[in-house]
RNA sequence: GGAGAGGUGGCCGAGUGGCUGAAGGCACAGGUUUGCUAAACCUGCGUAGGGGUAACUCUACCGUGGGUUCGAAUCCCACCCUCUCCGCCA
């Protein structure tokens, strides 16, 4: 969420923001309402401080026993104004409100300014893309030769683009989770958290997926409760409406957790394998930092995700998304891309995102700074480390042989117990 | 799910209709004193919004939202959350 007198000092860089960002938002109609909303107060606080006054006075009166019918009869008159202006001023404030959630965050200045994800800058490569003598198959064919991920009865169990793993796949699932954490906590500094997978509406509006995506989500009616389409959204805030101590940052958090999501409005694309289903596992990492340092902060961010493929060994770029591809509460956002032979597919496995003070704002979420004595708004910063089932694509594609087996990353092998998938 | 207790500033905690934006304490900042550490004393210290070049001033905020009243932290209603006991339960 921006602020009110932000938006109302920077109208052009809004509206320019917004509709870099292919968003809509009547700006100027939020202005307008704004004047008026101003001219409302006056007056209502205007006639507030007279009733103020005239309570005291009544106050009194009373104790010393004299008559204050007439004041009262007056006061009535004004507390009748006080009540409709009230009234007007919440509508007021409701239509401003009901704009204002809609307004997406400012791009940072390093953003590049574009329409779709055609207009996004590949900024890195690295790792060899294996060359080898036969065509590699996709993922679904060597999983299910293996034995590993079984996608009927996924289907069955819940519906399509659900999928349970199996034996060695689920087993896999769980090295790679393992894995992740203990890179982040033992070498990353992070602090592990295990949060709850269903939040309510106050958390998803803060992390800004509400009211945008509602669609999206998996709501649990009977008690208004959504499934988390990401660990992002609890583990930010896990500090909401609170005052973080400035000495304690930056706050660095990991999760694991599960992701559910519906997909809605993407039926068609990915229709097969592990690319695009409604419940997956990934590891989070989330990150409160000063705003001085956020951009710093990014940038070790993603030098962490990538450490991920690094380890594994699986070629990967990094994109930084144009205006036009960045999520409704991001400044700033690198994509991390691995390399997936068998479907011949750049696949994102991380989002690297700074949201600067706009999570913050609408989870009032601060620190006071100890030079100031101020209460201000940090930073929130987060990026998958990595999300799985395109992690595990990419190990069966990548690391597939012509007899159908695949070999493990040397840094499984020791999670898995095992050298060779077969 | 049932019964009870409670939700007040960064934290603790007083406060049952007007003199309470809120005592007191802790924490924090500045100062005095002290050979250092510690202690003592004095002063300051909430947030948001409006008006004003400014000094300053006004308004709102005691879980949330309504209501009663000239006036509400205080009375009434609904809801949310926490704790205790009972029930149920992995």
């Amino acid at each position: 969420m921006l602020d009110l007198k932000f938006i109302r000092e920077n109208v052009d860089l809004v509206k320019q923001a917004a509709q870099n960002k292919n968003q809509t938002v009547d700006i100027d109609k939020l202005i307008a309402l704004d004047v008026q909303r101003r001219e409302i107060i006056q007056k209502v606080e205007d006639l507030k401080n007279q009733r103020n006054v005239a309570s005291q006075e009544i106050g009194k009166l009373k104790k010393e026993g004299k008559d204050a019918s007439a004041q009262i009869a007056q006061m009535q008159k004004v507390a009748d104004a006080i009540k409709q202006l009230d009234e007007e001023l919440k509508r007021v404030e409701n239509d401003i409100y009901q704009i204002q959630i809609w307004i997406p965050n400012v791009p940072h200045p390093t953003t590049p300014v574009g329409k779709t994800p055609n207009d996004n800058i590949e900024v890195k490569r690295w790792g060899e893309i294996p060359e080898v003598d036969f065509q590699p198959k996709p993922h679904w064919e060597v999983a299910e030769n293996l034995g590993i991920v079984d996608f009927g009865r996924g289907s069955k169990v819940a519906g399509s683009f659900f999928v349970s793993y199996t034996g060695v796949g689920a087993k896999l699932e769980r090295a790679l989770i393992n894995f992740m954490l203990d890179l982040h906590t033992t070498k990353h500094g992070y602090t592990e958290v295990f949060p709850p997978f269903i939040v309510n509406r106050a958390s998803m509006f803060a992390t800004g997926q509400l009211p945008k995506l509602e669609e999206d989500m998996y709501l649990v009616q009977v008690d208004d409760l959504f499934l988390i389409p990401t660990a992002e959204v609890p583990v930010t805030n896990l500090h909401r409406d609170e005052i973080l101590k400035e000495k304690d940052l930056p706050v660095y958090y990991t999760a694991y957790t599960p992701c559910f999501r519906r997909e809605a409005g993407s039926y068609g694309r990915d229709t097969r394998g592990l690319v695009r289903i409604h419940q997956f596992d990934k590891v989070e990492m989330v990150k409160f930092v000063k705003p001085e340092t956020s951009y710093d902060e990014l940038e070790t961010l993603l030098a962490n995700a990538e450490e991920v493929l690094q380890l594994l060994n699986l070629p990967y770029r990094v994109i930084q998304l144009c205006t036009g591809d960045l999520s409704f509460a991001a400044a700033k956002c690198y994509d991390i891309e691995v390399w997936a032979p068998g479907v011949q597919k750049w696949l994102e496995v991380s989002s690297c995102s700074n949201f600067e003070e706009f999570q913050a704002r609408r989870g009032n979420i601060r620190f006071r700074r100890e030079a100031t004595g101020k209460a201000e708004f940090v930073h929130t910063l987060n990026g998958s480390g990595l999300a799985l089932p395109r992690t595990v694509i990419a190990i069966l594609e990548n690391y597939q042989t012509d007899e159908g087996t695949v070999v493990v990353p040397e840094v499984l092998r020791e999670y898995l117990k095992m050298e060779v998938i077969k």
